[in-house]
DNA sequence: CTAGGGTCTGTAGTAACTACAGGTTCAAGG
DNA sequence: CCTTGAACCTGTAGTTACTACAGACCCTAG
């Protein structure tokens, strides 16, 4: 059994984190020691290294949960690739939006190296519509 | 003079923003008429814009704060321009980031499509540790 | 038996909004 | 002038995924 310092040891997760995923049902209500402290069995250190690990993958709390729910029953496995490819579409999304902005601010910060400016380019792009 | 519903047509900003903008100091209040509604000059649908633009850009609230304290003043163009550059790194650490996590995804989710699994790819990836 | 860590609960803060509820004001039409 | 319905008002609470306390309690090594 361990306390909930060994667990967050072990699993690199911030104590007050795992008191947060039990709060919200993410982490079964542990046993508890005499005095209250809280004891976890080895199974608590697989469940929460999983919760990690696909945080890791940028996965939300909302689709762990569905995760692991998935992970322990009879899962249809088409079900956990079809959220996986979501997920996968999704960060592909948000990598294109970032790459235009990275472009944009590329382009307005060049300016300002040019020198010779007038005005400040960035507060000029900003000032008018449509930054080309 | 604008209503906040013209203010909020003109800019494409939500209404409930604005009024947050206010609250939270971003934009200064507004005279009221005789019943209370807020009344804005032309001044504030530029600076509103020009917040939105930021914002558009993935600068912070905060950045903007300042961005918006520097457009104003005698401002050092320098300090503009490390804002900018600043954020510009932010937001190119954040896509490499993505990246990462995509080509790991990517990789998870084509084991997937090769049939002939035994067990699932994705919650095998989540039990291990290390994803190779 | 005591000192110091570790742990407990509960609340509040973060970023940037969004979504009400319940009430008031405004402007156009009759 | 009066009504009616849209627009507006304030204030509060919800969202995501934590993090940071305060003030109390427990546990164990010396």
């Amino acid at each position: 059994m361990l306390t909930i310092g060994r667990l967050s040891d072990q699993t690199a997760v911030n104590i007050e984190t795992i008191r947060y995923y039990e709060r919200i049902g993410l982490l079964p209500k542990p046993a508890r020691s005499a005095g209250g402290h809280r004891l976890y069995e080895q199974g608590a250190c697989d469940r929460l290294n999983f919760i990690r690990r696909a945080r890791e993958l940028g996965f939300s709390l909302a689709d762990i949960r569905s995760l692991l729910a998935m992970a322990q029953g009879e899962h249809a496995c088409s079900d956990i690739r079809d959220l996986t490819l979501q997920h996968l579409a999704e960060v592909r999304a948000r990598i294109v939006d970032l790459q235009r902005l990275e472009a944009t601010l590329a382009k307005v910060a060049e300016r300002c190296e040019g020198g010779e400016n007038t005005t400040c380019p960035v507060v000029e792009a900003l000032s008018l519509p449509k930054v080309s």
